[in-house]
DNA sequence: GACGTTTCAACGGT
DNA sequence: CACCGTTGAAACGT
């Protein structure tokens, strides 16, 4: 293991070895280890990781971080309120005075702890990004752990049927909600592109506020008289819309549904809404509803930028009544985004049609779905010779753990499970929710192992059953290779684990720098920025148990290296906004027990985004150099960046 | 203001 | 999976 690598996944200088650079063949050539099982079964000659004694500190500060400094946010108001400033604005600021009393909940036992609400009250009215942000985490975090009481069916006050609704439903009672005022034209802090995977979602920051309806509206004074111009509208695929092109919509009105036999629609509500803003010219949001590829009987939303009414008509529609349409084009000069959906749809089925495509499949059919590798950017064939494998390499030198006992169910293992001895590890909660997103963050999370017999339908093997999601490695413009998924990604999705060989760091120079560089390494012992991605139970109406602990909990530093030997993992570059964050997860193989890497997203991560993680900061061994000599400049381009890693 | 109406949800079952 | 029934809650309008 000599020799440096080359610059991948690290914004370094541009130290990199051309010479290295292999060219397609090498890479194609790269045969997974395992003959079969894309788990690795039981052919790792894996020797186990040390053994776990207790005692010991959390290896990072927890720094608070929160955002004391707000980015420089150009929201950009198109048009901004003053002329749309809904004549219910009085009520508005009332409602707003309620809520900040949270006279609903003061009455309620245990419910008046206070909460931070994290922003200013006219940050509600007029987001930003980072209050934007802020919403969408604490408004998933809290869906989150709802669904897992909801699929666990232990919610003692009542079963929870929608958690989404829930959650919104508390956020918006104590406040928790931003851009509050309707507008025309873009919304401070949401950019054209993002996903959503819930309607009330969009409510909570302000993008569309009906909850159901598709079409959403706002009352101006007119030139004469009041009026109603549309701000934005849903096209999910209720009614037969015309989607064909990507920048026109052709937008069905609203009325009759669901009805069998549909009277016809009338000029009124949102229909005479998007009338009106035919005349006036105004422009409307557009948010378009998707099938989820990664679980095609839910949506995504999709914000799909700006688009004018151009012209509406009436016809018939299948059941009988007259239906309104509407005519709409988006807007030049915006970033293609409903275009780019559709042109993904094309790549999975034709492979070939990927732009600047250089192998169809990078691990060989190593992992259960084909990673593409793509340049899109200069001629590189590659990124340097690796061996892909896709889990952990033990080495020999490790000790022995004390046997593992695994659960002795003969069901799936999920949410129900109270009696699952490996459940039982993760303090009482499933981990996952029904649908594998990852609830909460822990200092450590119990999966269930290779001699549990529940195996394969257990629903307690997220981050071991390979890959959900479509991934791409790809050239970045200026950090070397990078990893980014065709699928949109909602937040808490299993990505992959960290692959590599474990290194043993009694064996390992102690020295650190022979010229060797940490590309390509995983390195718990780091000292990570602390983020908060956990529910807040004061927002849970009863008493609730408190959100698990966020901060890693590992016994012996675990060093991976994945610059010989590695997964998808080594390409993620680093960032000091990252999408992405690691989580520990033991699971038991062959009687012992192992510990893995496992990467899940922080938030919804639209397609084609860059997939990142904070790669930390080494630490500085007492007595040596104070100069971060082993610390990187970093590129990540963030508002918040470090500076260096 | 309270209440009824409207609404391109979300889920689970079949 | 496609349809269907159930449950559901914010905003709007009366």
């Amino acid at each position: 293991m000599e020799g440096s690598s080359d610059g991948n996944g690290v914004p370094s200088s541009n130290s990199f070895d051309k010479s290295r650079v292999l060219d397609v063949k090498p890479l194609r050539s790269l045969v997974p280890m395992l003959p079969d099982m894309p788990q690795g079964q039981s052919f790792i000659c894996a020797p186990p990781f040390g053994p776990f004694p207790s005692g010991f500190s959390p290896f990072f500060p927890f720094s608070v971080q929160q955002g004391s400094q707000c980015a420089p946010e150009t929201a950009t108001p198109i048009r901004s309120s003053s002329t749309a400033v809904p004549h219910s604005a009085k009520k508005r600021v009332k409602r707003n005075r309620n809520v900040h009393s949270s006279p609903g909940f003061a009455s309620g036992k245990g419910s008046t702890k206070d909460f931070k609400l994290g922003f200013s009250f006219a940050e509600r009215d007029d987001g930003n990004k980072e209050v934007v942000e802020n919403v969408r985490m604490r408004f998933d975090a809290l869906r989150r752990r709802f669904s897992q009481l909801e699929d666990a069916k232990e919610s003692s006050s009542g079963i929870i049927r929608r958690a989404d609704l829930k959650a919104g439903n508390v956020l918006m009672s104590k406040g928790v909600r931003t851009n509050m005022k309707k507008r025309i034209g873009s919304v401070p802090g949401i950019e054209f592109g993002e996903i959503f995977f819930f309607r009330i979602e969009l409510c909570v920051v302000g993008l569309h506020a009906q909850t159901m309806g598709g079409i959403d509206y706002v009352n101006v004074r007119g030139d004469l008289e009041q009026e109603t111009l549309a701000v934005s509208i849903v096209s999910s695929g209720g009614y037969d819309d015309e989607a064909e092109e990507a920048n026109v919509l052709i937008y069905s009105g609203q009325g009759g549904f669901k009805d069998k036999e549909a009277p016809d629609q009338k000029l009124e509500r949102g229909n005479l809404a998007l009338e009106t803003s035919l005349h006036r010219g105004n422009e409307v949001r557009v948010i378009r509803g998707m099938k989820d590829a990664v679980s095609p009987k839910t949506k995504v939303y999709v914000y799909d930028g700006l688009y004018k009414t151009e012209s509406s008509w009436m016809e018939k529609g299948k059941s009988g009544g007259s239906i309104f349409k509407y005519k709409l084009l988006r807007l030049p000069g915006q970033p293609d985004v409903f275009a780019l959906w559709k042109s993904i749809e094309k790549w999975k089925e034709g492979l070939s049609l990927r732009p600047g495509l250089i192998l169809p499949d990078l691990t060989s059919g190593a992992e259960s779905m084909p990673v593409s590798l793509v340049n899109e950017i200069d001629d590189e064939k590659g990124p340097a010779y690796f061996t892909y494998f896709p889990t952990l390499k033990y080495s020999k030198s490790f000790k022995l753990l004390q046997p593992f006992f695994g659960c002795n169910c003969h069901t799936a293992c999920g949410p129900g499970s109270t009696n699952c001895s490996c459940v039982q590890k993760n303090g009482g909660d499933f981990p996952y929710t029904a649908n594998a997103v990852l609830v909460s963050r822990k200092s450590l999370i119990h999966e269930c192992g290779l001699s549990c017999p529940c195996f394969p339908n257990c629903k307690n093997r997220v981050s071991q059953t390979g890959l959900k999601v479509r991934l791409e490695v790809f050239k970045t413009r200026d950090r070397g290779w990078g990893l980014q998924s065709w699928d949109p990604i909602r937040a808490g999705t299993f990505i992959c684990e960290y692959a590599g060989e474990v290194i043993d760091k009694s064996n390992t120079r102690q020295d650190g720098e022979d010229g060797d560089n940490n590309d390509h390494v995983f390195d718990t012992s780091h000292t990570y920025q602390s983020f908060r991605w956990n529910f807040e139970p004061e927002l849970m109406e009863e008493e609730s148990p408190p959100a698990p602990i966020e901060e890693y909990d590992i016994s012996s530093p675990l060093i991976i290296s994945a610059k010989n030997i590695g997964n998808v993992a080594r390409f993620m570059n680093h960032s000091c906004s990252p999408n992405v964050f690691w989580q520990p997860v033991i699971y038991e193989h062959n009687n012992e027990s192992f510990l893995h890497i496992a990467f899940f997203a922080m938030r919804h991560i639209p397609p084609m985004t860059e997939l990142t993680y904070d790669y930390g900061i080494a630490r500085t061994d007492g007595e040596s150099s104070s100069a971060p000599s082993g610390r990187k400049k970093c590129l990540c381009g963030s508002p918040k960046c470090r500076g260096y890693f």
